[in-house]
DNA sequence: TCACATTTAATTGTTCGCAATTGAATGTGC
DNA sequence: GCACATTCAATTGCGAACAATTAAATGTGA
């Protein structure tokens, strides 16, 4: 004969559910990131922008978004606000022109200097060693590519 | 002589930032919850919140936004659109009229039962052990709570 | 008691995040 | 070559998320 909070329960409460944890984790991460994403003038999903296009340059939106998780509705007021800080110029293809390329301006170059303090900081705040953050790493990225996967059907 | 892409570069790379790895898991997972909660009428921050009740109802916005981290910007608004919904009363103490009460309806009561079907369908679309998942979620919990501390200087 | 700090929600403004729609450009089948 | 579907970005509308401010209630010290 249950009780309140019985066993039954269990499932629904907040402490057990990982995705409450992982929700809690990534706002934590933004409020530690804050600070120093604010010496250089970004938000956190505009940092992941020039994550991106550090690596490769002079993509169409749809590159940025597969690799994100993020849609066009997203990233259109997105790379606006870059271009407007000079970090991103946006040019539509002249090869298809329904792709608007993403360039970095030398400016939004520059900026990779100034970013490599983050990481850093990062790792210092999560207090933990690198080999366990790797392996927490690849394992959750393991599940979010399960959910990915039943998302698609 | 690095050339780009050099290994000092891999810090900043994508694949290798833990905090992508959450911040994506965390969408991913809404993804799934989506069309779950849907038929519940809720987004996820607002079955956050209803878990919470569901632990234990009549307590003030404060208490419900430090267990979920959230302040009053963003409970506020959230909490009126449940009243909206006839899931939640918001009452005012009468011992410290600074404190808004929040209680469950019947019907916030209610749902619950239908509620129970969500941690199942999570669980199966994660494809993973419960086991697994737990361990998972204690080593998330754990990098979470020292990203907080930090934030507390 | 009365000035003062603290606590608590609410409000305002900015930025994400996504569903749904629009509209232009491109590709395809016949 | 032409109707048709597809692709891509932009737009609109709604719901978070949070910083900063406001305002009311409460607690505290002299």
């Amino acid at each position: 004969m249950p009780r309140k909070q019985s066993a039954a329960d269990a499932p629904l409460r907040l402490d057990n559910q990982i995705c409450f944890a992982v929700y809690s984790a990534a706002h934590a991460f933004n409020r530690v990131y804050k600070p120093l994403l604010d010496r250089l003038g970004l938000t956190y999903p505009q940092y992941l922008v020039m994550l991106v296009l550090w690596e490769r340059d002079d993509v169409p939106v749809k590159t940025i978004g597969e690799k994100l998780f993020l849609d066009s509705g997203t990233l259109t007021p997105l790379l606006k606000r870059l271009e407007a800080a000079h970090l991103v110029k946006r040019t539509r293809s002249s090869e298809d022109e329904r792709q608007v390329l993403i360039a970095l301006t030398p400016q939004g170059h520059a900026l990779k200097d100034k970013a490599r303090a983050v990481p850093q900081s990062i790792l210092a705040a999560s207090d933990c060693s690198v080999s366990e953050l790797v392996a927490m790493k690849d394992e959750i990225v393991a599940l979010r590519d399960r959910l990915n996967a039943v998302i698609g059907e």
